[in-house]
RNA sequence: GGGUGGAUUCCCGAGUGGCCAAAGGGGACAGACUGUAAAUCUGCUGCAAAUUGCUUCGGUGGUUCGAAUCCACCUCCACCCA
């Protein structure tokens, strides 16, 4: 099975411009592929994973990556699919955050010896002349096109800033720009992004005459239709200061069963054949598949041994089986103690279990907190500092959330 | 530039002088049921040294014993007209 059968296989092809085309460049790894990445934040999150394991698929196929940190158009601010306006960041922010997204990249993508690029748009987009611009490539585009796309279509009604409008013709600036420099032939990215890359290669087209193509791939959206990498609002991060492998082990554990074979097929690396042989699973059997997704993908993003902590700390706490030592720890500090003793609200809010006192407060009033595999019901109980010593005390909030807490 | 309507808690949205930490819904969280699933039912949802106190209804000032609510100015947004 050549590569572009395989992200069909995969369900990983939303829409393209040229299907046969595209096929042929990238079954014969003759691709100079880009997607671009604006850092709007210091660390990629589950959602980009996404891309960056397309990306290595196909330079795995013999094609040629070019990853994009969006340095100048998160400058301004792509409006896709969204209600309001995006936060301003300053230059200083953008940078930094250029800066942690190629560290995570480098990670996983193969730069070395020009099989992959990562450029970053600001050194070009930064410097450009306003009224060149317009008469360069503003001529090129149809206002009354550009308001239809579908990207706009919510913000028609809540408002659009001339500022954000111009995303679209930015990030088709960059295709042209690359096709040119780079010999950049293809666009991936999101299906959100659809109506942006049309505008590049449509400007590509109308500037110089020559073919250049796109293709988006399918958002992995759970069986609600909501977009997944998100818990609570939060983003699921890369990074592992700001979500911890063991976390990111429970959100790929914890999807519900309608998804599981869906992220199996769209993000790991497991041969097809294998995954049409998980789907035959069925009731209780897909938490066996679960298991796999979460061990694939946090190995994948934080590497073999994390994700066996990680899967040793889970196996402890919902398995039953001993060793405690992998479940995610916290300490507790001199100021929790008040003459010598903590509360178990106090515990709770350390450790990081609730927000606030009231949130501790009402998590063991409703019965949802155990402590050494006890529950605990009076909302005064006091600690001295030997509970914590030794193997430190096992805190429970919830059905899923644990810490050891030691002192 | 002119006119009209807006801004309320995580989100949507009620409230138009005290009975307001603020209806209702969504989401989140907790309990029951389960398989660390879904669905369903129940509870709960500003903060704290907690029968009380403190902070919150776009911002700043003001009126009042008392303001999310009234007044003034400001900021931002949508719609209509140019």
């Amino acid at each position: 099975m050549q590569i572009f059968e395989e992200l069909q296989a995969r369900g990983l092809i939303a829409q393209t411009t040229n299907e046969e085309e595209i096929r042929k460049l990238i079954n014969n790894g003759e691709a100079t592929f880009y997607i671009g990445f604006d850092c709007t934040a210091d660390s990629l999150t589950a959602g980009h994973f996404m891309a960056l394991t397309l990306m290595k698929r196909l330079q795995m196929a013999g094609n040629k990556p070019i990853a994009l940190i969006g340095g100048g158009t998160t400058m301004i601010g792509d409006p896709s699919g969204r209600t309001d306006m995006r936060k301003m960041l300053t230059r200083e922010d953008i940078d930094h955050n250029a800066e942690c997204f190629k560290r995570q990249m480098e990670r996983f993508i193969d730069f070395s010896d020009g099989k992959a690029l990562m450029v970053n748009n600001a050194d070009w987009l930064m410097n450009l002349n306003y009224i060149e611009l317009l008469r360069e490539v503003g001529a090129c585009f149809s206002v009354n096109n550009m308001l239809r796309a579908e990207c706009y279509k919510q913000r028609m009604e809540k408002g659009l800033s001339f500022l954000e409008f111009n995303y679209m013709i930015m990030q088709s600036y960059d295709f042209y720009y690359m096709f040119q420099k780079y010999n950049c032939n293809l666009e991936f990215g999101g299906d959100d992004q659809w109506s942006n890359m049309l505008g590049g290669t449509e400007l590509i087209r109308r500037k110089l005459g020559k073919d250049a193509h796109a293709m988006t791939i399918t958002l992995l959206t759970d069986s609600q239709g909501k977009k997944m990498g998100k818990t609570a609002g939060n983003a699921v991060w890369l990074d592992a200061n700001k979500t911890t492998p063991y976390e990111f082990f429970q959100y790929w554990r914890n999807v519900s069963d309608a998804d599981v074979l869906k992220c199996i097929r769209m993000l790991t690396f497991l041969p097809i054949e294998q995954i049409e042989e998980m789907s035959k699973w069925e009731g209780s059997q897909l938490n066996e598949a679960k298991t796999i997704l979460a061990r694939e993908l946090t190995t994948l993003v934080h590497g073999e041994e994390e994700a066996k902590k990680a899967e040793a700390g889970a196996q402890a706490l919902f398995g039953g089986a001993g060793a405690l030592e992998d479940v995610p720890s916290v300490s507790l500090k001199d100021e929790d103690f008040r003459d010598g003793k903590v509360d178990i609200m106090q515990v709770l809010v350390s450790s990081g279990l609730c927000p606030s006192r009231n949130d501790a407060r009402r998590a063991v009033e409703q019965g949802g907190v155990t402590v050494n595999d006890e529950k605990v019901t009076d909302v005064k109980t006091l600690y001295d500092k030997d509970a914590f010593s030794g193997d430190g005390m096992l805190v429970k909030r919830g059905k899923k959330s644990y810490k050891k807490v030691v002192y």
